[in-house]
DNA sequence: GGTAAGATCAGC
DNA sequence: CTGATCTTACCT
C-alpha cells in the first residue's frame, strides 16, 4: 500500500509549471513516459544508482506524474526481504522511492507499462485511504517550499523529511 | 566533447 | 558527510 507520494507538474507552458519535474524543460530522452496518457508507470534512475517509479496522471501530451516515495508491504514480506536484505525491518523495505523500487521489483524494463492492466507485471489498486498529511518535496532544489508531498500521517513506513542542501533558504524558493 | 548536478541510500 | 556511478543538460 502506498504511503507516501510527490507531485511533479511539468514545462512552463502547462498547467503546473514545475521546475523541479524532470519534465520541466519538454519532452525528451527519459521523461517521454510524463508525456503520455496517465496510468502508465515512469521510471527513471536516481544518481546512477537506483530505480524511482511514477504513476503518470495527467491527459495525453500534459505532463504530470506522482512519484512513489513509500509503501507499506501488506503481502510477501519475504519476498522484498530477498531483495532487499533479510535483516530489513519490515518497515523500512520501501521505505524511500529507491528503496520502493527495489522491494517491489520494479526496474528500468518495467518503464513505461499500463499500471491498469491485469497483464502488467506491475499494477495499481485504488484504495480508500485518504490523505493525512502534506508537506513540502524531498531533496529538490527547486520549488522547495511547494507543498506537494502527501502521505498519511503517523506510518511508519514514511521516509524522514530531507531539504536538499542545494536549495535556497526556507522562502525564496518557487 | 567535457563537466557537473541530480526526485537516493547506506555506511562511516 | 561521503561515495557509488547513470543520465542529461548545459556549457565550450
Amino acid at each position: 500500500m502506498i504511503v507516501e507520494v510527490e507531485a511533479y507538474g511539468g514545462p512552463l507552458d502547462g498547467p503546473w509549471p514545475d521546475a523541479a519535474s524532470h519534465s520541466f524543460r519538454g519532452f525528451g530522452g527519459r521523461n517521454w513516459v510524463m508525456f503520455g496518457p496517465a496510468g502508465r508507470l515512469y521510471t527513471y534512475r536516481s544518481h546512477g544508482i537506483h530505480v524511482c517509479a511514477n504513476v503518470v496522471c495527467a491527459t495525453d501530451g500534459v505532463a504530470g506524474a506522482v512519484l512513489l516515495r513509500a509503501g507499506a508491504v501488506e503481502a510477501g514480506i519475504d519476498v522484498a526481504q530477498a531483495r532487499r536484505g533479510d535483516s530489513t525491518p519490515p518497515p523500512a523495505l520501501a521505505r524511500g522511492p529507491g528503496n520502493l523500487c527495489s522491494a517491489l521489483g520494479i526496474t528500468m524494463d518495467d518503464n513505461g507499462i499500463d499500471l491498469f492492466d491485469a497483464e502488467s507485471p506491475v499494477r495499481l489498486t485504488p484504495s480508500e485511504e485518504h490523505v493525512g498529511a502534506d508537506g513540502p518535496r524531498v531533496g529538490v532544489s527547486k520549488a522547495a517550499d511547494r507543498p506537494w508531498r502527501f502521505w498519511l500521517a503517523g506510518r511508519q513506513e514514511v521516509s524522514l523529511y530531507r531539504r536538499s542542501p542545494r536549495a535556497p533558504a526556507l522562502g525564496e524558493s518557487d
